[in-house]
DNA sequence: ATAAATCCTGTTATCGATAACATCTGAGAT
DNA sequence: ATCTCAGATGTTATCGATAACAGGATTTAT
């Protein structure tokens, strides 16, 4: 391995003024700074990270902790641990998952969390090290995700203009912020056009919704749409309509949300609102790093836009 | 954070005595250990990962390589992901995701590998440093997988024993060793049993698999069980017995392989072959760990035993 | 023209841990 | 009693990089 010595030998300077090309290199000659950049590039040095991770008390290393149970874990994590990895990457930071939410955490130099609960926030606050949240929250934390009520407003603009007359919202009964806003998308987009919201809540299982529908299937009149807070729920909503005998997507119209494989294994494929979790995961890791680099100094929120995904459940 | 020093002054020690009961505990005597351990324990030592990295030309990271395309992968990566992490944890390992699988793959100690396909064998013989593969493979390369032969004949076994009557294997159309080894424990099994084996196969899609029972629907003969290679094609199998008024599991059954998350979205829930994805991720980690500190010797090929869940396709 | 400020680069010490070597102690051999 | 040798512990140098300080050259101010 090439360390900073070689580059120094070979640029005929110090190994300090090398370090310095690194990380000041306001503070070099323009002409010293050309000569060890060719030195560099023909050894093709790359600086060692714990060296570094070590003079600067700096571990490296970024927790992600899933405080979900892993069984419940939607399959879109992967899509966030790509886009948290390939950022990190970038910076020579190295990505650990924890899964058992123990307060004995051991080191690193920040957190992103994902999956919280309302009693995970208690602990949270004693965190002394910078962190990020993926999922908004209603505590003032720094957070990453998608405009959840621009997605319910999408979803209820889009079934307007497709010319359903019944707009059926299915949400997931949880008492999360997502929820409330997403909710509360479909509710404004509904007053606006002078239509009365109706909302049904479902825990977040296919087969629990598929229930609930197949059950009360006399009161869903003919051209309805169910605008669903999850592809899960759109999945059961789905498998309902067509074991009901309706007809997908003429008379009726199924909307999901989320876009991470579900959607795909459906059938017909959902039309649905995708997030693109990829994209979130990379923020994650680029707020934290900026947090660790300012000394810990809030950063406020990171909302994307999420977007419309036209499937074969609407017409 | 305290450091070897400071446990050195409170058990009246040299550092390099501290460092010695941690390393080579057996050169140290029994009562100076025991000071130390005293010390370091009151002192909630922990050794410094960067440092000890540094000296002895360690990253203390682990690449795990995804080279299959992030669209198509598997839910069950998620498990995998916190097998191997929590393994690595206990070892001061870092885990670093990487899914493009491009030469310039920067500093580690060692890879864990998954979604190998043929062509990749090339590139992957230049790899100087240890690792394992996640799924079996037919080069002699060190590998961890679940016993694919095994899980054939276990969804086989069970699928006489109810009573079906025709027994069809739902392959996967791949030239992969773990398709063949499913298969061949199918046909294991159906000899075995003077019954004549009857495949079909095709791309992992369960709308594929669908379009494809739908069009061939009578064909399938009452009291036939399809006994599939995936989920996914479970699902898609699933869903056109379903649409075409076959009775599940009276009339036609339904055996899954993998279950991770599918089995449980599908209606009525899938029987599958569940493979312990965690536990095979911790097996590749620690693996690894073992050809790292062995000097990349070879560590064969470490197969875990799969588990029959039986649930709702099946009489 | 000379003192003071500025800029650039090199030297030294340090981060925390460990290998290699040095030193010391006491048991056993002669 | 002296010598040898093994075993236990301490000392020094090192891993690769960087901060703090030091020193030399150049510029600015009076």
């Amino acid at each position: 391995m090439t360390t900073l010595k070689d580059v120094a030998d070979q640029a005929h300077v110090s190994r300090m003024t090398v370090s310095r090309v690194i990380n000041h290199p306001d503070k070099v000659t323009e002409e010293v700074k050309q000569l060890v950049y060719q030195a560099m590039h023909s050894l093709n040095y790359h600086p060692n990270a714990m060296a570094r991770a070590l003079v600067n008390n700096r571990t490296q290393i970024i927790k992600l902790l899933v405080l979900e149970e892993m069984t419940t874990v939607e399959p879109y994590y992967m899509n966030l641990l790509t886009g948290i990895s390939k950022e990190l990457e970038e910076h020579q930071y190295a990505l650990q998952l924890v899964t058992e939410n123990s307060f004995e955490i051991g080191t690193c130099d920040g957190y992103i969390i994902t999956g919280m609960r309302d009693e995970d926030y208690q602990w949270i606050k004693e965190l002394k090290l910078p962190f990020v949240l993926f999922g908004e929250n209603r505590y003032g934390y720094d957070f990453v995700d998608s405009d959840n009520k621009m997605g319910g407003q999408i979803g209820t603009r889009y079934a307007i203009q497709r010319g359903y007359k019944h707009l059926i919202y299915v949400g997931i009964d949880l008492a999360e912020p997502f929820e409330y806003s997403r909710e509360a998308g479909y509710i404004q987009v509904m007053q606006e056009n002078g239509l009365e919201p109706q909302i049904i809540r479902s825990t977040n299982h296919s087969t629990q919704m598929q229930n609930y529908i197949t059950e009360h299937w006399e009161k869903f009149e003919e051209n309805t749409v169910f605008i669903c807070a999850s592809d899960r729920l759109a999945l059961g909503t789905e498998r309902a309509i067509l074991t009901q005998k309706g007809s997908i997507p003429d008379q009726y119209g199924v909307i999901g949300h989320d876009s991470v494989f579900l959607d795909q294994v459906a059938f017909p494929k959902l039309t649905t609102i995708k997030q693109e979790v990829d994209k979130m995961g990379e923020l994650c890791a680029k707020m934290l790093l900026d947090k660790i680099n300012n000394g810990n100094q809030a950063q406020g929120k990171c909302v994307i836009d999420p977007q419309l995904v036209i499937r074969g459940t609407t017409k």
